[in-house]
DNA sequence: AAATCGAATGTTATAACATTGCATCACATG
DNA sequence: CATGTGATGCAATGTTATAACATTCGATTT
């Protein structure tokens, strides 16, 4: 399998055919934005690409500044806005402990994601949550309060990371 | 049981006599902070003290102008300090939804906090988690991945709110 | 007492993240 | 063609957090 591959990055945290994996969300992300009547513009479309790109969190200005570099805009709310459409749209997630932004990797799954993230290499892995069902669920409904959406995030160490820090 | 209560705010959403669940909580940070070496200084102590004033979390700033309009130091540092001491010590949490901070409610419990947040009054229920269990568990598992830490917030209506939201 | 050390603070500046307000442009629809 | 809506451009500002360096103060040692 090896030569067919062009990048070999880690997705989770498992190597596979990332251009492959890039062409694929770009396509269903067209896809969706046609049925949904959403206007994918091309800020909208280059971040969400660059988002593609890595399997880790980039922060607002970490993007603001490739979109520079490529003359797409150089103000913060052309990040933002572009940041908040996709996000809102379901095709990127927004870390609350890195105050930073992913591509979604489940674009046509309801949405409760969860997500693993390595604190030293910085990869994230995305997944999905049950968050009405366990105990959260359970104390939520007990206290009579009605949840609207969730934040499940996991610190911690990936595989690859784990080797080196025994290292 | 009314008139015996000196004031009545939401402890998660239930009323409760609120003056002595600061002054419960202040003794059992002093009694922790005896038993294991730790400095409770007077920035450190007020600022725990200004946050169990709210069952809600509070910005650091917000913090901070407190701190100042008592004399207490009036630079970010101060209030950060402070909340890094409480925090890693494990008398207050960040809620990482709202980049802000709250007294912990649970102050003897093993640590793997998870929130209610109403997202209409900011009152803030907080639960016992279960990182290493559910679903999130599983996969983390799956992929070798090893949690050392999590954030598990909903955000919603509480009871109060969801009264107000249909009227 | 003098020297030293470490923890906590004080002080200044800046990095990093996010929003507001308003003008303008493009385009679809009536 | 007028008008409304959604997207942009642009400038400024607001908010959250940390870096870097200096000082204070109490405990301990000499």
């Amino acid at each position: 399998m090896p030569y067919l591959w062009r990048m070999m990055t880690a997705h989770g945290f498992d190597p596979h055919d990332h251009d492959h994996c890039i062409a694929d969300a770009m396509s269903a992300a067209e896809d969706a934005c046609a049925a949904r009547k959403l206007n994918l513009t091309p800020v909208r479309r280059r971040v969400l690409e660059i988002l593609l790109q890595q399997h880790k969190a980039m922060g607002a200005y970490e993007i603001l500044a490739k979109l520079e570099a490529e003359g797409m805009g150089s103000q913060p709310p052309v990040a933002y806005r572009a940041l908040d459409f996709l996000v809102s749209n379901g095709f990127a997630h927004k870390i609350e402990g890195l105050n930073a932004y992913i591509a979604c990797s489940h674009p046509n799954a309801t949405h409760a994601p969860a997500f693993l993230i390595c604190r030293k290499c910085g990869a994230v892995q995305e997944t999905q949550s049950e968050p009405a069902r366990g105990t959260l669920g359970s104390v939520a409904k007990a206290a009579g309060f009605v949840i609207e959406s969730t934040v499940v995030e996991a610190q911690g160490l990936c595989p690859a990371c784990q080797v080196e820090d025994a290292a």
